[in-house]
DNA sequence: ACCCTTTATCGTCAGTGTGACGACAACGAT
DNA sequence: ATCGTTGTCGTCACACTGACGATAAAGGGT
């Protein structure tokens, strides 16, 4: 018995949200748990996520960024007997279409942290958010949240909100401009709001940063 | 149907080693395989690679380290049918006791890269082997390979042989003084074959090094 | 005893990345 | 035109890094 079960993060509204699903059927009948479910006959386990991942989103995984997480098989972990979960890590833009096509009884995107989640799926959540923070410094990953383009002001909202910190704009700039393959110009130029136009970029073709991008924080 | 697998690595004589069995039952009889084997029911994951190691290596994990490395669940990666295998990375000393106790038809430290191995332990080991790349860049890990108590350039010969490089003695020993938390000082000092006595240290108490120590070679 | 080789440890110096922050550019609103 | 807001470039002191010189403390050979 092996179940997939996804940690789906996005950005809504300068927040990290998770998308949770209402439990239709016990155990945990009526409690919130992370979307999953088991893994089909024939089916590779990575393939059996991005399922799931279109089945609760709608969006393919190139859009996004999708990894595995880690493997959970505490024997009480599930009431009706052994279970295991692969749990896959899942970082989309926000999506237009507000979760669509779910199979669940409901779905939502519910701001993190969010707890009393069904299973030990407090610890896989804790364990992905923890993942995502961490790839933040050394990957390109943090473009998987925004759309195909996106100004520097908007990666730098997907850094302040998963690391929940601020980050001085003209240093970010010079780092994100400076790490070769990180982000690639456009050419274009968009009015958010108010200010000055900013250039709009597009992920570039790295999958590792050079220098990384250190949290603040951890050396003092 | 979940088996766990161990990418078991030690140092001997210099190299970097995995701990391979040939296997004495099919399928894939009389092949190189990573030492691994069922989940027993009600037996928790951690807990089922410890019981591996210890199985076939005599050491308890306390000595060294063990963390999970990946889930492997391809359709058609076992014959014998639907298998997922849980993958562990371990790290050990080199160990007094060459292999002791294994239920294999036979088992050796052999030097890595090895190749042509069952399965897809070939891709597991691959993979266990940049995760234990990449986690001494960034961990105290290194320790794990040591014996309680070592000197600096015992430490260095780890790095060196994990990352098939050269480093500076005088650097090297600025950095790991300088990174709170990664070793302390018994007090003893220590004459190993040649030159001046070396002091001795034992692991600190950090999880994570500051600052870390790169690999040469990923900037230029 | 004296040199020589070997290994351990400490210092120096230039180059590079970093945080704090000043300055200016380019928009909308008043 | 002026102001507030946001984007972009520059400057400076400091920390970390790699390259490498210098010294300390052992053993071996003569």
């Amino acid at each position: 018995m092996v179940a997939v079960d996804l940690v789906l993060l996005t950005i809504r509204q300068a927040a990290l949200h998770v998308l949770l699903v209402r439990r239709g059927i016990p155990p945990f009948l009526g409690q919130w748990a992370l979307p999953g479910g088991f893994v089909l006959p024939d089916e590779d386990l990575f393939v059996a996520a991005e399922r799931e991942l279109r089945e609760e989103t709608g969006v393919s995984a190139g859009a996004g960024h999708l990894e595995q997480l880690a493997t959970y098989g505490a024997p009480g972990r599930d009431p009706r007997g052994r279970v295991f979960a692969v749990a896959y890590l899942a970082l989309v833009p926000d999506l237009p279409v507000p979760v669509a096509g779910s199979d669940a009884a409901s779905a939502s995107w519910q701001p993190v942290p969010a707890t009393g989640l069904a299973f030990d799926h407090d610890t896989i959540l804790a364990d992905g958010l923890e993942r995502a923070r961490s790839k933040l410094e050394y990957t390109p990953l943090a473009t998987a949240f925004c759309a195909p383009s996106f100004t520097i002001a908007e990666l730098r909202e997907v850094y302040e909100t998963v690391w929940t910190t601020r980050l001085d704009p003209r240093n970010f700039h010079r780092k994100v401009t400076s790490a070769e393959g990180f982000i690639e110009p456009t050419g274009e130029t968009v009015i958010r709001e108010r200010g000055r136009p900013a250039q709009l970029f597009r992920r570039g073709s790295a999958t590792l940063l050079h220098p990384a991008l250190l949290r603040p924080g951890s050396s003092a």
